[in-house]
This record gives structure tokens, C-alpha cells and sequence, in this order.
DNA sequence: AACTATTTATAAGA
DNA sequence: TTCTTATAAATAGTT
């Protein structure tokens, strides 16, 4: 016994990523579950709706959502000007430009479809005064 | 004085929906606050990636992400079957097949207008010969 | 919002 | 790793 005391306790330690791997992992363990603890019990008492995504340092993932994470994330995604959402929206606004230009396109080829059509129809008329006289 | 106490102290509660409203907001009040610290330190301890939504019974909004919600949502909605990238595909489909479809019409409609145009240079042909021989 | 008795969480050591 | 332990933080009810 170097000590009268078997442990110094809780330390509190400063507030930067921790430089011992192995302590790290350890305390990244413990910590996640009482915070995952913490959401289910916030949820329980409050209702809340909930959404906790982890990944650790070993790109492992945890998560945990209530009454379910998706849920909650497509309602968060829904509120935030969502990235997703742009990309929709500009998706939706290529296809709206498309059909239109090509909306303009056919209408110019029908009115170019209708000139060759009358003048079709007149030439077709001279053809036949034409073979009428010629025969 | 009722009680020599000035405290019971923390007592526990049964985890089930909190029935004092007044109690339940300011439990939800604490034990968020308490619970985005946890995450922000988790963060910080650990270097791990987190992201964190909650809505509150009044529906209102509360979020935190390390090192951004955003990066830390895209990045567990592209390990899970994700319904917005469903939503994407299915937009682009479309968009596809209109411009398809569309450009099947434009190439009828040239078609006949190829048509339309050699009829036309035919009758045209026929005109000259016609008024040749007429005056 | 502040106080307090009690319960939990925590870090380090064994 | 898990268990212990002294200490720090969180908690629920009260004031």
C-alpha cells in the first residue's frame, strides 16, 4: 500500500480528444451506451421523438430512433434546407426545361409542317389543273 | 416547517410517459440539454462522429452533429437502404423517358416532314414546268 | 431559477 | 477485461 486510499475516483479530465487509445476506447464505450441510454429514457418520459447516429473512431455504426430513426430523419431532412431536397428540386427543374424547349421545338415544326402541307395542298391543286389541260 | 428536510432529494420515477405536463417540460429541458452536452463531449473526447435530432413534444426542433449533422446523416443514410436516393433514381427515370419518348416524336415528325418537303420540290418542279409551258 | 438529498456517471486503479 | 472506489455530475422534488 502506497496509499491509505484504494482509488483517486472520478478525475475530471480536460475537454480534448484523448491521447491514450486504449483509455479512449474504453471511455468511448461506456459514454456511448449511457448516451444512447439517455435518449431511449427522454423519449419514455417525454415522448420525444428521437434520432442518434454514432460512428466510432472504427467507423462502427450505432444508432438508435424513436418511434423510429428514419422517421424522425426524413422529418429533420423535411425542415432543414435539405441538400437532398436541391438535388431534387433541380432534377425536377431540368426535366420541366426540357419538356418546354422541346415543347417550343415541336411547335415550330408544326407551323413549318403546316406551310409544306398548304403548299403541298396548292401545288397539288396545280397538278391536277395542270394534267387536266396537259391530257 | 413541515419537515426537518428542506429536500427528498432525486427520488426515482418509473420510466413511462410523465403525466404532469409541468414536470414533463422541465425534465425534457434538463435532460436534452444534458444530453447534447453528453454528445458534444463524446464528440470531442473521442473524435467520433455524431448526429443528434430531437423534436420536442411541442414539435419543436433541436439538432447537433459533429463534425456536421448533414455529413453524419448522408453518411448512415447511404449505408441504409435510403428512400431519397429511391425518390432520385425515380425522378431521373422519368426525366429520361420523356426526353426518350419526345425524341421518338421528333423523329416521326421529321420523317414526314422529309416527306412533306420532296412533295414539295416535286410540285415545285411541276409548277416551273407548268407555267413553262402555259405562257 | 436555486437548493438539496439521493442516484448515476465517471476515471483511474486493482 | 471486469470490478472497485472516490469523486463528479445528474436528477426529482421542493422552495
Amino acid at each position: 500500500m502506497s496509499s491509505g486510499r484504494k482509488s483517486q475516483g472520478s478525475q475530471k479530465i480536460k475537454m480534448k480528444k484523448m491521447s491514450n487509445e486504449s483509455n479512449l476506447q474504453v471511455t468511448f464505450s461506456r459514454r456511448r451506451s449511457r448516451i444512447f441510454k439517455k435518449a431511449s429514457e427522454l423519449s419514455t418520459l417525454c415522448d420525444a421523438q428521437i434520432a442518434l447516429v454514432v460512428f466510432s473512431p472504427s467507423e462502427k455504426l450505432f444508432s438508435f430512433g424513436h418511434p423510429n430513426i428514419d422517421t424522425v430523419i426524413d422529418r429533420y431532412l423535411s425542415r432543414v434546407p435539405p441538400q437532398n431536397q436541391d438535388i431534387i428540386e433541380f432534377i425536377e427543374a431540368r426535366r420541366k426545361a426540357n419538356v418546354c424547349e422541346i415543347n417550343t421545338q415541336l411547335t415550330q415544326i408544326n407551323n413549318t409542317l403546316d406551310i409544306e402541307k398548304k403548299l403541298g395542298d396548292e401545288l397539288s391543286h396545280l397538278r391536277k389543273e395542270f394534267e387536266a389541260q396537259f391530257w
